[in-house]
DNA sequence: TGTTTTGCTGAATTAAATTCTGGATATGGA
DNA sequence: TCCATATCCAGAATTTAATTCAGCAAAACA
């Protein structure tokens, strides 16, 4: 199945990329067509995958999420074995995890309440993982930006 | 402004990052109370910045984003000068700019169309920013997770 | 060139958002 | 302790939007 966008698509994606609670009539508005046909693009829009999922994005902190932290993880794995990656990915406090080119397997991007929760996600978690072999964890002090809005071009 | 969740407030946000276009008529079934006051609430948790947005999740790979790297930037700047992250912010490209603990200043995640794309950002953008002394770019080969979704209690 | 698929419009219908009134309960003085 | 005030919620009324559907036009296809 090819999945080719055209201006209105994008169009879509953008607003709804910067306000997934857009009226499908506003969304009509802006695209200049029948509500109708834009609800047909926004269902096949996520029915092919393009548009993920439409999320509320929380702020970590009133739910007492007060540390963010990146862990690069080395595991004892060969290339096409991923249970390290995928008990990793199970924990609900590892937001991300990526394969990483380099030495380092794995970069995660994790939140915990404090620095003792973190360390109590590694010591309980973290190492009753079979093949995991080491961590190094970088914290972050301050976040700047944190954002999954992306650079959606006008056409393609 | 003191922000209390409550578990209905906390039931609320659960649903939402989980589904952003879950219907105000359904939200209130499920935490069983009139659509009004759910409105209210929901209206409320926005306007404090708890629900910090609404937004569509787009898949990268379908408007040509094909590249993911981290990127490790040092920087020139004393503490409480941070120009060097505010030029970094306003790159639609930047998609999360942390400062960290450790040697390095900060911590991009970056989007780009491929290794050439990413290469001429730097060039033309990274290196004009005064202060930027260096960086150190991650690859991502595969992305296991990517999430936004936090962990929210029952209760707290 | 006929046939099918795709994508749109616009009207009709269903469903939801929003507003508003009123009441109950909690909060905070004096 | 008691009154004033602010919160929070239910439920009805109203406005607005989502959704469905029939029909048409253009593109894709064989």
């Amino acid at each position: 199945m090819s999945v080719t966008l055209d201006s209105i698509d994008l169009a879509i994606l953008t607003q709804l990329q910067q306000d997934a609670t857009t009226s499908n009539t506003n969304l009509a508005k802006k695209v200049k067509m029948a509500p109708s046909a834009v609800l047909e693009r926004v269902k096949k829009l996520k029915q092919k995958g393009v548009i993920l999922e439409q999320t509320a994005r929380v702020h970590p902190e009133y739910i007492d999420l007060k540390l963010l932290a990146f862990i690069f993880i080395k595991s004892s794995e060969g290339p096409g074995n991923i249970s390290v990656a995928k008990q990793l990915s199970k924990l609900p406090e590892v937001l991300e995890l990526h394969h990483i080119a380099g030495e380092d397997c794995y970069i995660a991007k994790v939140r915990a309440r404090d620095p003792q929760s973190l360390a109590q996600l590694m010591r309980d978690k973290f190492s009753k993982i079979p093949g995991l072999l080491s961590t190094k964890t970088t914290i972050v002090l301050e976040t700047l930006k944190e954002s999954n809005h992306l650079p959606i071009p006008k056409k393609m």
